[in-house]
DNA sequence: TCTGGGGTCCTAGGACCC
DNA sequence: TCTGGGGTCCTAGGACCC
């Protein structure tokens, strides 16, 4: 059994505000959100009033009055955060990437180069201030859970090292919010039952929570408490769906809208598979209505898809089936299409003359005409940039609160 | 004046098979 | 002449994470 605290959890704080403040030097030390109609991230200043990331421009507003918009660049923060995960990779081979901002550590065979985990925590968050210039959180601990935990409770710019001999009496006094799978709705109804902390929640009969929560917890929460949380550090796996969605304010479920909206998102969820020559078999749409409820409808066919046009058609009779089954609502708030079920379609396979997925429809191209237009597309964007051709893009970029940049970042390897 | 966008995982019920 | 039980796949909904 490890008897030290080799793994590390390293986090940069308030990232994108972070960077625009180092970019800007006029901004630091003010509260500043990056975004305008929904806000993309807030610097520690703004959090300190109650913004938070998610939150409407509007509302941020109310809640910081001296808070100061900025427009993001996100190619910086791509950037800069590859920086910072190079200075990582630096220390230890071994660094699981969890987001653009995040990452573990298993320093357990790099302490005869660096010294003791504490002291690799120290020289990485020295390091990223340097050379980078971003204040980066780090914690150090035996699991990945206790780590990540240790990173929250150092920020902002600090480091928290948890030794094995104090992990209970470390995580005990902490909120039940800080356990990795415990979100506002859990954190509320275990409120209600007088449960705050990490140690009121393990002293409490775990099959009982369950049956009102509808969920696993008491299996974590024991497996965290007693250190049987074994999962490794290692390169993240590929991702099982690709999805795109839009919110749009309240609008009238148009076919017009339908078919602009569907054929814009179903042209950037094909065109990454097509990129990564991968399909998918089940497509899955999501319709949020004028009320934030929102339902899903899905179909699985034996045949993968990647093709623009058949997943734009998929997801339209999907849409048109979920609104039928909902009459009263009237407006719709957002639409979304994902595509799950992901296999590895080789190029070659493309290239048959009739895709079987393909059926031919009087007035629609066939399989083949399909192909052959996705791929020139394709094709003219490689060589010419994502905006030279598509979908309605000038109407939908307008309508879209969000930059495809700031998309972007969000993409998971597939 | 509303409430982004990219994902993962879990649960529960039904169909279907052996 | 009574109605098992396990496994797998699919669909829908929801919580959660960054």
């Amino acid at each position: 059994m490890a008897s030290s605290p080799t793994i590390l959890h390293a986090d940069l704080d308030a990232f994108y505000a972070s960077v625009e403040q180092l970019l800007h030097p006029h901004l630091r030390g003010r509260p500043i959100a990056v975004g305008g109609g929904v806000v993309l991230a807030a610097s520690y200043e703004a959090k300190a009033s109650g913004v938070q990331g998610g939150m409407s421009g509007w509302r941020a507003q109310q809640l910081c009055p001296g808070l100061t918009f900025v427009k993001g660049h996100f190619s910086e923060y791509q950037r800069l955060a590859d920086q910072v995960m190079a200075v990582l990779g630096d220390f230890t081979p071994m660094v699981q990437r969890i987001s653009i901002d995040e990452a573990f550590l298993d320093v357990s065979g790099s302490t005869h180069l660096f010294g003791p985990p504490a002291a690799i925590g120290h020289a990485i968050r020295a390091r990223v201030r340097n050379e980078v210039g971003l204040p980066v959180s780090v914690g150090a601990a035996r699991t990945k859970h206790l780590a990540k935990i240790a990173s929250q409770v150092a920020k902002p710019d600090g480091l928290v090292v948890v030794h094995p001999d104090h992990e209970l009496e470390f995580l005990h006094p902490l909120p039940v919010g800080l356990v990795w799978g415990i979100g506002p709705v859990t954190q509320q109804k275990l409120a209600q039952r007088g449960i705050h902390t990490i140690g009121q929640l393990a002293e409490s009969p775990t099959e009982g929570l369950e049956h009102f929560l509808g969920r696993a917890l008491g299996s974590k929460v024991g497996a965290l408490a007693a250190n049987r949380d074994h999962r490794a550090v290692q390169a993240p796996a590929r991702a099982g769906s690709v999805g795109a969605q839009s919110a749009f304010g309240r609008r009238d479920p148009t076919p017009e809208l339908l078919r602009s909206v569907l054929g814009h998102l179903a042209d950037r969820v094909a065109g990454r598979l097509r990129a990564k020559q991968r399909a998918g078999r089940t497509v899955t749409v999501r319709v949020r209505f004028a009320g934030m409820r929102a339902i899903t409808r899905s179909r699985t066919s034996r045949e993968p898809v990647a093709t623009t046009l058949t997943l734009t058609e998929t997801a339209e009779e999907l849409v048109l089936h979920a609104l039928a089954a909902h009459p009263a609502e009237t407006q719709i708030s957002l639409l979304a299409i994902s595509v799950s079920n992901l296999v590895d379609q080789p190029v070659l396979q493309l290239e048959l003359p009739v895709l079987p997925d393909e059926a031919v429809r009087p007035g629609s191209p066939t399989g083949a005409a399909r192909w052959a237009v996705d791929h020139s597309m394709d094709a003219v964007r490689r060589k010419f940039g994502k905006s030279a051709v598509g979908y309605a893009s000038v109407a939908l970029s307008r309508m879209s609160s969000v930059p495809d940049e700031f998309r972007e970042l969000a993409e998971h390897e597939l």
